[in-house]
DNA sequence: GCTAGCCCATGACATTTGTCATCGAAAGAC
DNA sequence: GTCTTTCGATGACAAATGTCATGGGCTAGC
C-alpha cells in the first residue's frame, strides 16, 4: 500500500482527486493539506511515501515545500501537478530534487500509474513539459534583474520599485532596461510577460 | 437520479470530479468535456438536467455556453465552477443565466448540495463571492475603456494599440488615462491589475 | 594578479506616457 | 428640441521611462 500526501488549495479538486486516488486499490491518501505549511507539519507527523503536491498554493509554493521534504524526508518521494506548466518551474522543480511533475490535463490514470512509478524509484516527466524546457533553455537573468522585474509585474512606479528593493531608482531603470533587452521586449511590461511565460519570475 | 454533463479543460480535474459526483446515490455523470463546443454538441446530444461547467477554457468560455444552454435547453439547469472567482465574472454568468457559481475551494459535499438545488430549481451562490459582487459595484469603465484596457494589458505601446483598434494614438491616451482614472489607479498597468481583479476585462 | 561578471550608483538624453483643455459628431433620454 | 453621454480627435505640457556611458566595490575563476 503506497501511503500518499495531498497538497492543494482547492479543496474541491483535493477532495476529487482523492476520491479519484482512493479508487485504485495500491494507494491510499492518509493526508490532505491546503496550504504549504499544512503539508509540511501533516508530512513529518505521518512520513507518507509520495507527496502529490500542487504547485501554486497560497504561502509556501509547491517547490519549496517540496525541498524541504527531500531534505527533512528522504525515504518521501515527492512530485508536483499543476495548472501552468511553464519551462522555468519544472527546472526549478527538478532542482529542489522532485521526482514528478505533471500538467493537470493528464488523465486519471496516468496520475496513479506516475505515483507508482516515482515510489518504486523512477521519474516522470510530462513529455510535452520536458520538450518545452529543454528548448526554451536557461534564465537569461541574473538574480538581481529578477527580483526587479517581480516587483515591476505589479504595475509599480520606478520609484515604489526602488523603495521596495531597496535601490536608487537609476540602479532599478539600468536593471529594468537590461531585463528588456535579454527578453527581447520593447518595455518593461512585455518583459514581465515574457518572464512570466518562460517561468523566469 | 440527476444527468450531469460536466465540462472542464484539465482532465485531471474533470475526472476527478467525475469520480466524486459518482459516490453519490442519486447523481450520474452522462457526459465529459474538454472545451466549450464539446460540452455544448454534448448537451444537444444528451440532455442532462444539469449543466457543470468551468469558467475558463480554451475557445469558447463558461459563461458563453451557459448563455447557448439556457437559450437552447431550457430544461437544463446550468452551474459554474472556478479557480478565480471575479466579481464581474459572477455578475456576467448570472446575467447569462446561470443558477449556481462556486469557487473551486468549496468542499466535495457543497458540490453535490448545490447540484440537487439547481436541480430541483433553487440557486446557489458562494457567499463570500456574493459578497464581493455587491460591494464591488458595476464596472465604471465604458465599452470603449474596456477594449483598449484591454489591448493594453499585453504591455503593448500606445502606438500598437492604437493601430490594433484602429484608432488616433491620442485618443488611446485619453482612454488609457480616463480607465487609470476611474480604476484609482497610478498608471495603465496597475488599472490592467485592478480590472482584471475585478472581472471587468 | 588579472579578468570577467554581477552589484550598485550617477548623470544626461530622447522617447513614451499621463493629464488636461477643447472640439465635433452621433445617439438616447427627457 | 435640448441635454447628456459616449465616441473620436488634436495639441500642449509635465512626468515617467528607456537607454547609454561611466565608475567603483566585490567575488570567483584562471
Amino acid at each position: 500500500m503506497i501511503r500518499i500526501l495531498l497538497a492543494d488549495d482547492e479543496h474541491l479538486i483535493r477532495g476529487a482527486m482523492a476520491a479519484l486516488l482512493a479508487l485504485e486499490d495500491d494507494l491510499e491518501v492518509v493526508a490532505q493539506a491546503a496550504t504549504g505549511e499544512q503539508a509540511l507539519s501533516m508530512a513529518r507527523a505521518l512520513r507518507p511515501d509520495v507527496a502529490v503536491i500542487d504547485l501554486q498554493m497560497p504561502g509556501v509554493d509547491g517547490v519549496s515545500v517540496a525541498r524541504t521534504l527531500t531534505d527533512e524526508l528522504p525515504g518521501c518521494r515527492t512530485m508536483i501537478v499543476t495548472s501552468h506548466g511553464r519551462p522555468g518551474h519544472l527546472k526549478r522543480a527538478l532542482a529542489a530534487g522532485v521526482r514528478g511533475f505533471l500538467p493537470k490535463t493528464v488523465s486519471a490514470d496516468v496520475l496513479a500509474t506516475v505515483v507508482r512509478t516515482i515510489h518504486s524509484g523512477g521519474r516522470y516527466v510530462d513529455p510535452q513539459l520536458a520538450a518545452e524546457a529543454i528548448s526554451a533553455g536557461d534564465s537569461p537573468l541574473t538574480p538581481r534583474e529578477a527580483d526587479v522585474l517581480e516587483l515591476a509585474a505589479e504595475g509599480a512606479p520606478v520609484e515604489e520599485i526602488a523603495r521596495r528593493a531597496a535601490l536608487s531608482p537609476g540602479t532599478v531603470r539600468n536593471y529594468l532596461s537590461s531585463a528588456v533587452g535579454k527578453t527581447g521586449a520593447a518595455n518593461r511590461h512585455e518583459a514581465v510577460r515574457i518572464a512570466r511565460g518562460q517561468g523566469w519570475i
